[in-house]
DNA sequence: TATTGTTATACTCTATAACTATA
DNA sequence: TATAGTTATAGAGTATAACAATA
């Protein structure tokens, strides 16, 4: 017999009522979705998320890459070796200092894999909330990262 | 001069517009805020939990909170090693299995101290949450969880 | 047979420091 | 002086497999 009981699972609920943890479990529930999501396309949720900003952008360097996705300097190297191991990704020069990152024609043709599976692990997310609270959501989110 | 562009900015609010990337971004900020305010009892967010879990309980198994707070069960002794280490629960036998993890008073005395501030750490996270959007954050998170 | 607690292991993400070469 | 790219390293969370002992 488990020894999990009714006041156990009460006082677990009470957690779940902490818009902290909430947003926690969230965010592990959804980010475990979308990596088995991507994972037919070997892609990390990471590396899905460097494709789609580098569409369409042929000037972008390593360090703004991590500006604009919260990645520290020191980690985007072997991100970005993965990439470029993987043949979706290039290196450009800019000067003799800095290298642009751009997207290879396999780069582009998986990004499109990715923005289909992403579309429609958004459509799934959203899916999921409730009507009166899905329109909040976001504008909720992006106040927490501003 | 950087490199970053307006145009890179704007591809990156592209990405902020996506449910799926919000919600990991406000995850990993509050987060880390969470951490940086609990560093001072010398507590981590998994090990605040774990104690607040453990409130008016005395027959929780190791089990049993991996079950709650969706962790491994192969990751639990580690964590509950350093809270034991730390003098903050110790374990009861229950049978010649399993045993009930139980707090100390040292460790309910750390609880009260977390609980002030993971409750300061909710209400600064709603404020940040414009009013239209406020109440629906929880139940389109719990929507998710579920 | 299933469950509990544990060990070992590995992968991912994240964080800091430090070094070089160039802007 | 500040920035770009990199290396090394460590911490933290997470995941699977496997084992012995007990329910």
């Amino acid at each position: 017999m488990p020894h999990l009981t009714e006041a156990a699972s009460f006082v677990n609920a009470d957690l779940i009522d902490l818009p902290g943890y909430a947003l926690r479990r969230a965010s592990h529930a959804m980010m475990a979705e979308l990596k088995a999501r991507l994972a037919p396309i070997d892609l990390r949720v990471s590396e899905a998320t460097v494709l789609m900003l580098l569409e369409g952008q042929d000037h972008l360097t390593s360090s703004d890459i991590g500006k604009s996705l919260d990645i520290q300097r020191a980690n985007m190297p072997p991100l970005l070796s993965r990439l470029e191991d993987a043949g979706l990704i290039r290196r450009r020069p800019l000067d003799k200092k800095s290298q642009a990152i751009i997207l290879t024609a396999a780069g582009r043709s998986r990004l499109a894999k990715a923005r289909k599976i992403t579309s429609e692990f958004e459509e799934h997310l959203l899916s999921l909330i409730p009507e009166p609270h899905r329109e909040h959501f976001l504008p909720a989110l992006q106040a927490l990262t501003a």
